[in-house]
DNA sequence: CAAGGCTTCTGTATCGATACAGTTGACTTT
DNA sequence: AAAGTCAACTGTATCGATACAGAAGCCTTG
């Protein structure tokens, strides 16, 4: 059974193929008698109207943004921070009948998304500091968004005072008399490193640890450690808690990457039977909703991931509209603020 | 600045069109020597690679697949079922390459995703019995599988056993001496019913009910009260906890739809003074994340929303390779089991 | 009544690639 | 040396639509 396309009803009905055309498309381009017998005859044969990839292709737009996120997928929908911003996004996007394509930095079969995949235009999201599906994004020339990846000369970007909320983070600690302050963030892939051994830290893990240890260095307290915990899950914070509750002298405050690894420097306090925050204090970083699901509910840095979400999909939608007029538009960087939330898992230093 | 195309780089080489497609995507049609100029000649242009659309529209494949959600994709990434289920299928894509695109059931600015956005199959996952974004998916004649949308004919479709899980909530509570057993489920959203007011109540909607409703029935029991919550949210479970609880007799035992609303149930009840599971058990429905989050942990009916997503994800490539392949599959049908996992919300009957 | 203006359609070029069936020439084979 | 094989390219048709300029017919209008 051959496809059925505008050509199949042109012929049926007897009129050129661009009147059917714009039956569908462009329904003022012709009478209306016209048009319902247009319509009656493609509904009889089962048209189901324009073929979005011919139509794309004539166009030049898909009616399709994209995401990039760091290899898995999956983290777009375990991550609460991760689900909250691309919540946002896809809020913003309702509106404006745009559909999501979540793309992977990862090439399989040969097939690299990033470079593959029609799409409008993207927003990179989770992205390791030297990525090649970046690069292919960058390449295509369609409009992107960089979020939390730092400020980029030619590309709009939103970004969070990582810097400046770790800063107060570390500061809030100081404030309350804590000496004994260690840091506890989130270790940088190996893959990141260039082939050079220069260290690529991601912009956002960079960022926080500048805040801190800033903070500290003012202060002039020198941190009793900076342990990197080697993922997000349950374990690795686990295992750099515990290593955090050896050292002489032991920290009586921890300043950390993520709620969820503070969390976990809360559990492993408990399990090693210190009291929170009478023995520990503990700062998390973004206030995601665990932050305050915990018991006691955690002291943290809060960023707006709803903003971040709806600022960074309204600038790629200006851009893509720009572009689309043919009147590129000017990158814009914006940044926003990130403020100290506190709540139980934060006290007056033990004397 | 006039884009760079095949052609440009063919006439900058001296050969033809057909070479340069070769260098990029057959490279066993050509020698090696002068792929490797064209792919000079290319980067030199700043050429990125095939155009994705023109590739899709001459192939007949796009390389993404979609999933069509209810109204809003914020959903995709609030409710942890959904997330779940979300995360295992993009698990389940990854080493494929395919990307993911999320669809509205919505119709916005004269764009309806469903019939408007390129894919090559798709998962309808959370939809309304009646929506027409489905039905265009449908006329697209494009592989779909359908997720909890119970069974269907022509389409393969994977479902779980909610009758069945129901029917063993329901008869935990019986088995446990409680003979005051509610119903706290979820409404049929009003858009739902037909023109001719037949109420449209969704696959799992029905289904649980029928299980509930089945197992009390044949035990004998008349439910002290069928509620329906309005949605999801925790001000719709504590409105028809609410009203649950203010029943006389007052229920010992309540079913719920979802482990979100079981959760409702058991704060109202602590507002209320009672004790769960002393005054009254509550089973819920899912086996989400949050049912083990929760003091005391949730006894409900565990989904294996993760196999419902690999599953599914399987059977959408397997229909698409066979598409492709033009020998159309055999409609699968798939069902689940869900299975009783007893924790703390449940005891016997108060005297 | 010729000129101009609508409305309603149509023809052709184009979007940017890939499929497939040649063509060419060098190299074997017997 | 004629025939056959093979690697390396090329030409043309096609995928399924839309853009845009133009043609035909019918009404106004001065």
């Amino acid at each position: 059974m051959a496809r059925v396309t505008l050509q199949t009803i042109a012929d049926r009905v007897g009129v050129s193929r661009m009147s059917v055309s714009n039956a569908f498309s462009r329904p003022d381009q012709l009478s209306h008698d016209l048009r319902e017998q247009i319509l009656a005859v493609a509904k009889e044969l089962g048209y189901v109207g324009p073929d979005p990839v011919a139509r794309a292709l004539v166009r030049g737009t898909t009616g399709a943004i994209g995401v990039l996120l760091t290899d898995s997928l999956r983290y777009a929908f375990t991550d609460e921070v991760a689900t909250g911003f691309l919540g946002s996004v896809v809020d913003e996007l309702a509106p404006t009948g745009l559909a999501l394509t979540l793309l992977t930095a990862e090439d399989r079969n040969d097939v690299l998304p990033a470079r593959d995949i029609a799409v409008d235009g993207a927003l990179v999201y989770s992205c390791r500091p030297r990525s090649t599906a970046r690069d292919w994004l960058v390449r295509r020339g369609i409009p992107l968004v960089y979020v939390d990846q730092g400020p980029d000369p030619g590309i709009s970007s939103v970004n969070v005072d990582d810097r400046g909320g770790a800063r107060t983070a570390a500061q809030h600690l100081i404030d309350l008399g804590h000496r004994h302050i260690a840091v506890l963030t989130l270790a940088s892939d190996a893959r990141d490193s260039g082939e050079d051994g220069s260290p690529g830290v991601p912009h956002v893990q960079r960022e926080r640890r500048l805040g801190w240890l800033g903070a500290l260095a003012d202060a002039g307290i020198e941190p009793v450690a900076v342990v990197e915990a080697s993922g997000h899950a349950d374990t690795d914070a686990a295992e750099a808690s515990n290593e955090l509750l050896t050292l002489d002298p032991r920290p009586t405050g921890v300043v950390c990457f993520s709620d969820v690894l503070a969390l976990g420097m809360v559990h492993a306090a408990h399990r090693n039977g210190l009291s929170v925050p009478e023995d520990l204090s503990v700062v998390g970083f973004d206030d995601s909703p665990v932050a305050t699901r915990s018991e006691p509910a955690l002291t943290t840095i809060r960023q707006d991931v709803a903003e971040k979400g709806r600022l960074a999909t309204e600038l790629l939608r200006q851009a893509i509209d720009a572009n689309r007029a043919g009147a590129p538009i000017e990158p814009r960087q914006v940044t926003l603020p990130a403020e100290l939330v506190v709540r139980g898992t934060t006290a007056p230093a033990p004397s």
